[in-house]
DNA sequence: AAATTTTAAGGACAAATGTCCTATTTTACC
DNA sequence: GGTAAAATAGGACATTTGTCCTTAAAATTT
């Protein structure tokens, strides 16, 4: 766990090890079992996670009263209900666990410890926002220009262990499309 | 021109009169014509301003060679291409005046001058980045939940100066709608 | 294991949106 | 100011997607 935490920070900035180790006192280990929520909707989240193993599920509630999958976050990448961690208000959304999911947990006064007092942090908290923002541009880029059809191959290409885990009425909402829509694809598919 | 940038940057983070000062020898004013480019497709964007006065377009080019409209940059906001900006990567983005633009200009050699030496310009950075992930968040929340005609009446209450503004087409794009079904929402409306 | 609930597929029809087109207006250019 | 080019509105029809529904399968609970 620690070791591909190590490898995947390196990757965003380089720091020493030293410096890694004195910041690995502001994480805990947290394993969560499938159906486990890390972030629920309306509480504030106060934490952001390196997911180590496991699929995690982002949805928020639309105003249909409809849950809409907004992500699905993998192994080796950070997950947090971002916008209210940033601004430390209620989230719209909630975080749940598809299966079970080792995570290292830290919460935002230590990570503001950490932005405070460490260049190499600043820089990686920096870094791990402009990533979220180019990802979330070509989630944005695929909604407005695809078709149905076109979503769901792409996430199929992309994403295929996506496709074989989460639920179908999920994949839909995360595509913007209902599950009719879904129905029809995956039938002309197969 | 200055004093508004200031009141602007302020805001993200507190900075002092002499760093502020200091930091200003690193930007320069340029004023920009309709129709011209701040950013062009193909290249590496090395450059990010923040918009003292006017409304630029950002577009880019989809398979299909219809230009699309992502996004509209309007006073007292920076505007760069921001993944070309970050990777230093050619830019698929163009960016360009809709009328006389008014901006303080900074190269990313300078910007990362900045990061590297000032806490308080990492700490910028750092929370413009995840300013810009939420604005696109909120973007592609829009696009996956909202019909064409619910897109149209937001964007003309919360921005109803871009409806004025800009052309239909580019309307139409940004909303991920063909102007077939922009021109019937607007006849209906009317 | 049986009962209940949830999920998925797909039929029938409705609504929304897109494609292709023409007429008209607006803008750009010489 | 006149001409060419681009943009807009909107008709006619096609396609896509959605809504509502039923049935079957799968998952969950008792």
């Amino acid at each position: 766990m620690i070791n591909n935490f190590k490898t995947f920070i390196s990757q965003i900035s380089p720091i020493s090890d030293i410096e890694f180790e004195q910041t690995l006192i502001f994480f805990t280990e947290q394993t969560l079992s499938k159906g486990d929520f890390f972030v629920e909707q309306h509480k504030v989240c106060r934490k952001i996670a390196f997911i180590n193993s496991g699929v995690l599920r982002t949805f928020y509630i639309n105003d249909k009263g409809e849950e809409v999958t907004s992500c699905f976050c993998t192994e080796n990448n950070f997950t947090t209900s971002y916008k209210s961690f940033i601004l430390q208000q209620p989230s719209t959304l909630s975080i749940q666990a598809m299966e079970t999911v080792e995570l290292l947990v830290i919460d935002f006064e230590n990570l503001q410890k950490l932005y405070s007092t460490s260049m190499a942090w600043q820089n990686i908290g920096r870094l791990f926002a402009e990533k979220e923002y180019i990802v979330m541009e070509q989630y944005a880029a695929v909604l407005n220009n695809d078709t149905a059809k076109e979503k769901y191959l792409r996430l199929l290409n992309e994403q295929p262990q996506i496709i074989k885990k989460a639920a179908v009425k999920d994949i839909a909402s995360y595509l913007g499309v209902t599950t009719r829509t879904l129905s029809r694809i995956r039938s002309e598919i197969s």
